[in-house]
DNA sequence: ACTTACAGTAAGTCATGACTAACGCTGCGG
DNA sequence: CCGCAGCGTTAGTCATGACTTACTGTAAGT
């Protein structure tokens, strides 16, 4: 499941800005730094969870490295996200339709 | 930003664990302790940072509690994901439109 | 009224991870 | 060829939070 490492990714505050910075357009390890109070490694380890989890790209322009958004992690998020919500309004609507029925009870 | 409380809830795999069991329908903090490792306080706990989340709303109903899965709070994942997700693509078919040109270079 | 069962809270322990400082590597310029 | 600039990596520190044990509160049954 690779959801898991994806929720991981965006949990923590910083590498969502992070991300959230990335999603104007694509930028180098520096550039993400200078607009935060955090270190250029702590960056730089951020872009490397966020690329594990398939969530950006990186791509060596010479000296410089530009990372990018990539479009398809958050694609799987979303499908897992919607199969989610239809099954919790499907459970949740099996449920108003028997308010005063067996209910959970699942002991045997 | 409610997203980071939602983020933060659904990044623990217990917790996501407890909530993917709620997704088959409302259960006690007990029902839901006897299919995990953990202990009944801690699946207790768990729901507590989930309701804060607005992920599941709770229902006394006599000496049980029963917990259920709360949609809005999904929605509003979704509509965070949908609108970074356009954003993305945007920006993504914004680079490849123009691969020699300024690109990034937001100092200033 | 007393006991039993179920749930939330408090305090404490321990592991995970976010961050910094220092170092090594690569590519471009003089 | 040599120095500089930009990144990644490692080692180490420190805070956050996940979990357990013990306790308190509440609702139902006898």
């Amino acid at each position: 499941m690779t959801n898991a490492a994806v929720l991981a990714a965006l949990a923590d505050p910083t590498r969502r800005t992070v991300f959230e910075r990335l999603r104007r357009g694509p930028a180098s390890v520096g550039e993400v730094a200078a607009d935060l109070p955090v270190s250029r490694p702590a960056v730089s380890q951020h872009l490397k969870v966020l690329k594990l989890a398939g969530l950006v790209i990186d791509r060596p322009n010479g000296a410089r490295r530009v990372y990018y958004i990539d479009p398809d992690g958050l694609g799987e998020l979303r499908r897992w996200l919607d199969q989610f919500w239809d099954d919790a309004l499907e459970a949740f609507k099996n449920e108003v339709e028997m308010p005063k029925k067996v209910r959970g009870r699942r002991k045997s």
